[in-house]
RNA sequence: GCCCGCGUGGCGGAAUUGGCAGACGCAACGGACUUAAAAUCCGUUGGCCCUAUGGGCCGUCCCGGUUCGAGUCCGGGCGCGGGCACCA
């Protein structure tokens, strides 16, 4: 009789067992070496979902393989707890966004404790703690001490119904995406982090950084978007002074036919201020995005000032100044000249205000004195044409000395600029960080004192009316100025959340202490040896950490470059779409099968299942992972999450595929309680090769090469592969006959699947472990290692073909030479068929993989 | 528009990086056990064909190339997915 396996009650106890007895702190032994593995922290917006699962399962895994591999290993917890969501819900629901937030923790963690993570619990922390934001405040102060936290106004999206800035994802259409009001753009004084100070470095890194994906690095590249070119001053006419602008297309400069100022240049604004025709402009413009959409519906418009500037080679030639739309502020030096034939945006704008087009490249194949330039302006490589002395010279060497004349004249040089902006961190909002700044009117912007910190979010705020309640409660802003002591206000902008995560991974190494980052227990585990999480963070919390790296090293807290050596961006788990013909969509379990058709589980309407999208509430395509841990347990979930799709891409989750996983861990446990062979005991040595028969041995090198398989699999992230791996060495464990020495291999085998299996589905490999005789936590036990001998096979099966055709195998010696396999396979009967009589050229021998017959 | 990535059975995917294509699983079909169901177990399963316990042909999106040999490398196409998007 097999005794079937009840996964809850298992799971139960061995989590309650490990937590009792603390396997899982994260302690330096100082003998053994350290490894940090971190997936990304969740947002506690209520419950867990699929795709936390996935996440949290990778990183378990490799925490405990770690565990066995003999590392002191870090796998901490915690919550990115401040945002939008928890006041949208106060908004809504009158709770309090704290109460909310801390509520969703509890609830969360509960939920990720039945999954049988391996995480030290005990340096578990909420970013909204001021527990940790009073340190946050205090790096705020020194990155402002070191220059790296400027104040400086910007333009800003807002909301003037909700009477707030709103971030680029809040703007829908223009429009914000609470109060429907159209946006304005808004030049306000807000906090920036000084992130392009570390442009070059942080793109420099990424060739230092082998183990993240390349498209992460390539995005963060472009993200950075370096581009070389030169500055040029355009003398203006009428005034002692120059425009400068920025180009990558110095080579293209006698091509010019304008130049245009972005509407918010400075210049722009002083000639504003005698025209009120460009005012009026000007804030068009400003009212209008700057998005491509939104200028692609108000087209390409120019305003022209009247002012000429004078062209820095041809001095005879003046150029119209015009102000356009397109032109953005900060981005190079918020002023461009324009050369129609070879710039696209130049050309369209250029016929628009019908402006000469001077071709001043030619294309390699082309007649140079029969360049035209139509709708479309050249961009490709060629010789410069109609540009005095760089007429003949190639666009890079035309570039290369256009910059060196400019130079000689004191017109201009080589200049680089970066797509990269700096990092603006005020957000008009509650419930996030608040910064640590007083605003005195005579003293201007005043740190908060250190003794002073943290500086706390007040509780009792409303949140009945839109806006910021930090900004309208009664009494929070005013306050002393630390300087002088006059009244004063508090800023009441909170931080960006995006800040409370660059630097978490780093506080976890010392979650309690009193300084934001203790050196000595902090520099013994960073850097992150591997982090785990989604793509949808490859540009800005990722690139955020590392500048927070970058600027805690500066500061004197770190002494690492980078934050994570190892990057691991997982795929998302999807699921099919189900709608009835009204659009509606329904959940999963809300549908099921009569009579072949897909119907409404409730009133039986017909419904249609549409593509496997990645889980979302709004598709309603989404699973529940406690009802899943309910009905199968954790094991069963944690195995599937790892089976059947290779980790960095998307999974498709199936009732079936689950069911599948549960088949397999019940088949399993009955393989280790009633195995089919009676078990040697205990700590017997297996017979050597001699006394066993040609199955038992095969059986055991299969052992071997499982467990050097699944250790390489382990170490590349190639789960799937080493749960197959598993199957096929338990699917021969099930396969044995009883005979000599088959309890001793039986043994072997299943201890070693078990130990295997051990980091992937924990719970019931614990339980296996102790039915298999033994006393010892599994969850300590050291990895298995596999006996080199038993890895290499004494025969080998060697595909023949003939003409590059397969048409025979044959079985040879491992260690068989080249001739050995030749006459092999030329004796060999279906080798002899397929060549009828031919003439053999050559044979071509791989020892132990291939011979292929050339005739 | 620019920049990436990916196309393998009915499905998810393997293939030691140029050497036996389809491991492992899901689904399906056939069978055993059962009053029945569930569960479990055994078998079959890329396509086509033949003189059928064997054998042949085709087959990794399409066309071409390199090679003794290509899912893997190169060139061109088609399709799907992702990132960026007036960045001068």
């Amino acid at each position: 009789m097999s005794e079937r396996y009840d996964a809850q009650a298992v799971e139960a106890r061995w989590q309650a067992a490990w937590e009792e007895a603390g396997l899982f702190r994260a302690e330096l032994s100082g003998e053994r070496p350290t490894y940090y593995v971190l997936e990304m922290f969740p947002y506690p917006s209520g419950r867990i979902h699929m795709g936390h699962v996935r996440n949290y399962t990778m990183g378990d895994v490799v925490a405990r393989y770690k565990r066995a591999r003999g590392y002191d290993v870090l796998h901490p917890m915690g919550w990115d707890a401040f945002g939008l969501p928890a006041e949208n819900a106060a908004f809504e629901r009158g709770v309090h966004p704290a109460e909310w937030t801390y509520a969703n923790v509890a609830t969360m963690r509960g939920q990720l404790q039945l999954m049988g993570l391996s995480i030290d619990w005990e340096r578990e922390f909420a970013t909204c703690h001021p527990g940790y934001y009073e340190h946050q405040q205090a790096l705020f102060l020194d990155f402002f001490e070191a220059g790296l936290v400027e104040r400086k106004e910007a333009w800003v999206n807002w909301d003037p119904v909700d009477g707030t800035v709103l971030a680029n994802e809040q703007v829908v259409d223009g429009r914000g995406w609470r109060s429907g009001a159209v946006v304005e753009k808004r030049r306000l004084a807000q906090w920036f982090f000084r992130i392009t100070r570390f442009a070059d470095e942080l793109l420099e890194a990424l060739d230092e950084l082998p183990r993240w994906p390349d498209k992460v690095r390539l995005m963060q590249r472009n993200w950075i978007g370096r581009s070389e070119g030169a500055r040029i001053l355009f003398p203006i006419e009428g005034r002692d002074e120059a425009l400068e602008v920025f180009t990558t297309r110095p080579d293209t400069l006698f091509g010019a036919s304008f130049c245009a100022l972005s509407p918010n240049h400075p210049l722009a604004t002083a000639l504003a201020g005698a025209d009120p025709a460009l005012a009026a402009f000007i804030a068009e413009c400003n009212l209008a995005g700057i998005g491509e959409r939104d200028i692609e519906a108000a087209g390409k418009r120019g305003y022209d000032t009247g002012v000429k500037v004078r062209h820095p080679f041809e001095t005879e030639r003046t150029l119209p100044l015009y102000v356009a739309n397109f032109v953005l502020m900060d981005y190079g030096t918020g002023a461009i000249f324009g050369c129609p034939a070879h710039d696209q945006r130049d050309l369209d704008f250029a016929r628009s205000q019908g402006l000469p087009v001077i071709p001043v490249v030619c294309p390699p194949d082309a007649d140079a004195d029969a360049v035209t330039i139509g709708d479309e302006a050249y961009t490709g490589d060629g010789t410069a044409i109609n540009s005095d002395f760089l007429n003949g010279l190639a666009v890079e060497d035309a570039k290369a000395r256009a910059v060196a004349a400019l130079d000689e004249r004191g017109l201009g040089g080589v200049s680089v600029s970066h797509r990269l902006r700096d990092w603006g961190i005020s957000r008009q909002r509650y419930w996030g960080c608040p910064i640590p700044v007083v605003h005195c009117e005579d003293c201007g912007v005043v740190p908060v004192p250190r003794e002073a910190l943290p500086v706390r979010l007040p509780e009792d705020v409303t949140f009945d009316v839109p806006g910021n309640p930090l900004d309208r409660h009664p009494a929070w802003k005013y306050t002393a100025c630390p300087r002088c002591g006059a009244a004063a206000a508090r800023d009441t902008d909170t931080m960006d959340t995006f800040v409370d995560s660059s630097w978490y991974f780093a506080r976890f190494c010392a979650a309690r202490a009193d300084v934001p980052l203790p050196e000595d227990e902090v520099a013994p585990w960073l850097p992150v040896d591997q982090y785990i999480g989604g793509i949808e963070h490859a540009v800005l919390h990722l690139l955020y950490s590392r500048f927070f790296t970058k600027a805690l090293k500066l500061c004197g807290y770190l002494d690492i470059d980078e934050p994570f050596a190892g990057l691991f961006t997982q795929g998302m788990v999807c699921h099919e779409t189900y709608r009835d013909a009204d659009g509606r969509w329904y959940y999963p379990d809300e549908v099921e099968t009569r009579a072949g058709e897909l119907v409404a589980r409730e009133d039986g309407r017909p419904v249609v299942a549409g593509r496997s999208e990645a889980m979302s509430k709004s598709k309603r395509n989404t699973v529940d992972p406690e009802a899943i841990i309910e009905a199968y347990g954790a094991d069963t979930a944690r195995l599937f999450m790892l089976s059947d799709s290779p980790p960095e891409r998307d999974l498709e989750w199936t009732d079936t595929g689950v069911k599948g996983a549960w088949r397999y861990i019940a088949a399993l446990w009955r393989l280790v309680a009633s195995p089919p062979v009676a078990l040697s005991p205990g700590g017997a040595a297996v017979p050597g090769p001699g006394a066993l028969d040609p199955q038992l041995r095969e059986l055991r090198r299969t052992t071997h090469k499982t467990i050097a398989g699944v250790t390489e699999d382990l170490e590349r992230f190639r789960f799937n592969r080493a749960v197959a791996r598993i199957r096929e060495l338990t699917n021969a464990l099930s396969a044995i006959e009883d005979r000599p020495g088959a309890g001793h291999v039986m043994r072997e085998g299943l201890e070693s699947a078990v130990r295997l299996l051990a980091p992937i589905v924990p719970h019931l490999a614990e339980e296996a472990w102790r039915r298999l005789g033994h006393e010892s936590w599994l969850a300590r036990e050291p990895w298995p290692e596999a006996e080199a001998a038993l890895l290499a096979d004494d025969v080998v099966v060697v595909a023949v073909q003939v003409d590059g055709r397969k048409r025979a195998t044959i079985s040879l010696p491992a260690d068989h030479g080249r001739a050995e396999a030749e006459d092999a396979a030329m004796a060999d009967g279906g080798v002899r068929r397929a060549l009828a009589g031919r003439a053999v050229r050559k044979v071509i021998v791989v020892p132990g993989r291939i011979v292929n017959v050339v005739t």
